[in-house]
DNA sequence: GTGACTATTGATTGACGGGTCAATTAATCC
DNA sequence: GGATTAATTGACCCGTCAATCAATAGTCAC
């Protein structure tokens, strides 16, 4: 691979387990230049600024949850329950949770306080999420299907609030049974 | 009202307005004074360090929070239902979003990744909001009590981040009326 | 009024961190 | 294998900020 491609990925790695571990984004560019194995100059060098590190960032960890949930609705095939079970399990799998990238994810909510362009990469991220669970939801639920799925995302981003705040104490597995049992409730499916 | 306990609440004030505003804890104290019409070593004098008076800004939050609730199930009279639809309203209720305080409150999440103390008041105001809500769960929904809690929670703070993120776009009615909804159906009041 | 104490100021300190840049090293080409 | 270019270093500059502290203003008891 190209030399420089290589940098930006360590960089953009170190950043992400910078974050995560100090679970702030204040973290000097010379921690992450020292985690990288590279000088701090170097940084700069590609990135141009600080807040240019942290977009790239932010863009490759919400690359990997959109590729992540992409794999997850090719392994589910046609059927919609199947393919919503598919995102809610994809948005809780285990690589979402490695290397601080929870801890980075909140601030990058902080983030989008400031910095526009990370603003709008979110919401692009609630945009994509949305409209893939309402693809699925509109055979099921009809008109139902705004609403439904407004509140399963919530819920998956109200979940992982509980990650950013006990590491260790919520598991996943069960994290994703919990959106799974909304839906199912929404579905009708006979739980009430 | 004495000096002292109005120039703590002057500074506590100030401080959430500063992070409200900027949307961020790099707040310095010489702002955060300004803004309360003192010096910056006054906010020493008081508060020791920065830490302290971000704590003690978190607690007047949750304050408010509890408060808040306290009275809307007080207000609410006996009926269980009636009693948790008084907690969602609460939780949305405008001087929630008032001065900053949902900025704050996203901040506070990254401030208890490094402050123990702010950690164990967030996993108070998680365990007093999971408990309001089984409390009057229970009647309704027996076994599912503290699953559906849980989910009834995540979704409250779901909301929450959406706030953060679109200071404007996002309205407080319709975000409890979501939560409502969700609630509703795990009651099987037959909107399946 | 005087003295003793507290509140308050704001200048100052010392550490720290983003960003720059001249110098060095490595890679590439002819 | 020299010449040219690109990658990389790390010392340095400059601004910022938490925290301190000496000095002043205010308050109150007597």
């Amino acid at each position: 691979m190209a030399k420089d491609v290589q940098r930006r990925r360590d960089l953009i790695a170190a950043t992400v387990r910078e974050i995560g571990e100090t679970g702030t984004l204040n973290v000097t560019v010379g921690q992450i230049a020292r985690r990288a194995g590279v000088s701090p100059g170097l940084a700069f060098h590609y990135f141009g600024d600080k807040e240019a590190l942290f977009l790239a960032s932010m863009r490759s960890i919400l690359r990997d949850y959109g590729r992540g949930v992409a794999a997850a609705l090719r392994a589910a095939g046609r059927d919609p329950r199947a393919r919503l079970a598919a995102i809610v399990r994809a948005s809780f799998a285990d690589n979402q949770f490695e290397g601080g990238a929870v801890a980075a994810w909140l601030n990058f909510y902080v983030l989008a306080q400031t910095s526009e362009e990370a603003r709008r990469l979110l919401t692009l991220y609630h945009r994509r999420l949305h409209s893939n669970l309402a693809h699925d939801l509109r055979p099921l639920v009809g008109a139902r299907t705004d609403a439904v799925a407004a509140r399963l995302a919530g819920q998956i981003d109200g979940t992982y609030l509980r990650f950013a705040l006990n590491r260790r104490v919520v598991d996943a597995e069960p994290a994703a049974d919990q959106v799974l049992a909304t839906l199912a409730e929404a579905l009708g499916d006979g739980t009430a």
